[in-house]
DNA sequence: ACCTGAACACCGTTCAAGT
DNA sequence: ACCTGAACACCGTTCAAGT
């Protein structure tokens, strides 16, 4: 019984482009908490209750921007020389340069369903690779660059802490 | 122009303290966000605007969960030897068995204004103890062992991973 | 001193109705 | 095919009023 539709519902009109992009353009402006159902539909000049035209709810419009989110990342991986010490720098960049697309995306649960399955794996190939193909190093090396952006960017470290020194020490124990 | 009361306003009547643990058992039963003033109300058998007289607001109910949190964790790591491998894994188990807990104290902003100065010193006493008191290595530490944690809570590694040889990789690479 | 009901400005979401 | 207003069940919070 196939239908011609793709299996999750997520036909690509360009209505829900739009929306896409207005969203992105809250959150990186305003933070998570200000992406609302009514402050995306005001920014298209429409009513919130429009949106469930082309959105089935709000968190298909969340596991829209980690997509973007982790396409994103994917990017700035791959425009580095695969090494340690600049996968470790870009990761970091990229999180601090986008902190509230970087809580969307790493801050919940992915909603796997709802995402492009290959996004996943292309963010993570480039920390595979400066792991040597090792796994479990990989899954650390993630997790280490991850608590590191995580716990600066809700200001858990001191102030006179040096987080690059903090960094360096992860890169100097994998390289 | 003493007040003989505390700076922060944290009188620690009996109400609070009612308060706080109906919290704690909310969150621990039914996960952060049934964390609801009206709920938390409701298992008091009072109404949401009575509990405006023993708090300011709810930003201050969550940063009596996370001193409670901290001061639990800090229990725990001492609990155990002081090698990097025993706390890695007090940490760990501590987490996992206080998921909403954990996502309360480590998710957001710590309001260190509202929070006793001492517990945030003493959970991190063990770890920087592990690292030898080298405070860049610690950090690094407890932002690894806190990814670890928040990406396995949030269910960001695939389900074939195998998280202790993750954990491995840590410890063996810094003991 | 402690608690209440009513109210306000918000949420996400549904639905009948309009073009 | 697309958008709307009205409505519903929620939030956190304020406030005048009750005991």
């Amino acid at each position: 019984m196939s239908t011609g539709l793709p299996a999750t519902g997520t036909r690509r009109t360009a209505r829900r482009k739009e929306i896409l992009t207005a969203a992105i353009g809250i959150v990186s402006a305003e933070g998570c908490d200000a992406l609302t159902m009514r402050r995306v539909a005001e920014e298209l000049g429409m009513r919130a209750p429009s949106l469930y035209k082309h959105l089935r709810d709000k968190d298909e419009l969340i596991a829209a921007l980690q997509e973007h989110a982790l396409t994103s990342v994917a990017v700035a991986l791959e425009s580095v020389p695969g090494d340690l010490a600049s996968i470790a720098a870009a990761y970091r960049s990229w999180a601090l340069a986008n902190p509230a697309l970087y809580e969307l995306a790493s801050g919940r649960p992915l909603a796997r369903d709802r995402i492009d399955a290959d996004v996943e794996a292309r963010a993570a190939a480039p920390i595979v690779a400066a792991a040597s193909g090792d796994e479990d190093k990989a899954r650390m090396l993630w997790a280490a660059a991850h608590g590191l952006v995580d716990l600066e960017l809700h200001g858990r470290f001191p102030p006179e802490a040096d987080l690059d020194a903090a960094w360096a020490v992860l890169v100097r124990a994998f390289s």
